[in-house]
DNA sequence: TTAATAAAAGACAAAATTATCTTTTATTAA
DNA sequence: TTAATAAAAGATAATTTTGTCTTTTATTAA
């Protein structure tokens, strides 16, 4: 695996696309969605219902719903989307699986893991859900596959 | 789960439990490398075949048989513990999990999550296996629950 | 109200990871 | 050469993660 779990993977593009969506004034499906994040439809059902259980992205039933952000989840740092899914043992657990890892008592690589994790958690505690949008929307960035020009 | 997979975690705490051991002049077994680093024991015995088919510890079977390093694994780093266990996608994959994410065609996150796996890319490319033996035997580090003095 | 839509919820299934148990092979010492 | 030791190898099992399918609930529009 990558630094962080399939479904946590699934679930930062994700809250982009829904940002991105939003911004176009657009509530969008789960079917959008997965076809556009490249990821199973059903699975993706799951891990939304959980990021809506968080607060992390609104969801409304029937015609006309599907999945958007308020300014407020806009303004939401990625790091929660994170410990939505993952919970938050990439950010606090020692490097190697020590339970009993502390400053007191440390493990060989303490100091090391300690940087690059706060590394880690000052990036997705900086980045928006909305921080992109402009340059996914231009096709700047993408989610999947393709730019979206071509 | 935390950074790496649980058997990264127990291989990387049995190479330097068994380069300190090593240091102490004593080839060690299976059961008392999984006793002291807290891993299950027929589970741990797997995770050393597959290091010690890739070169990076070394053992001998029958009696006073066990695991240890010569010089030559003594120097060798860390980051090929994890690369023989868990592979180089950590290191190499993109961090949302996009197959085409790339310089020309970018995930959100690209550079961020350069500048982070390049770093700890870096800090396992730096740390070798021999590297805490001297503290480890001291008990100023610790691979488990308790100091060696207590 | 009824039909259609779409998420929520629940049950289930496949795959991957983690873990255990048994048999085989190599090595040593008596 | 035999018995004991210890890793290697193989088979199997439990757990977790990932993924699917069905039913229910909420909402909308006709």
């Amino acid at each position: 695996m990558g630094m962080f779990s399939k479904s946590t993977e699934y679930a930062i593009r994700a809250v982009f696309y829904i940002a991105k969506s939003t911004q176009l004034g657009r509530k969008v499906g789960i079917k959008e969605i997965a076809s556009n994040i490249e990821s199973p439809e059903a699975f993706l059902g799951k891990i939304l219902q959980e990021l809506s259980k968080n607060g992390i992205i609104r969801s409304i039933k029937g015609p006309n719903g599907g999945f958007y952000l308020t300014e407020e989840e806009m303004n939401k740092k990625l790091i929660e989307v994170v410990k939505a899914i993952d919970g938050d043992n990439i950010f606090t657990g020692c490097g190697m699986g020590l339970q009993q890892c502390s400053e007191k008592y440390p493990c060989p690589l303490h100091n090391e893991f300690k940087a690059i994790r706060n590394d880690l958690t000052r990036m997705l505690n900086r980045i928006t859900l909305s921080q992109f949008n402009d340059e996914l929307i231009l096709g700047n960035l993408n989610l999947n596959r393709f730019k979206v020009e071509e």
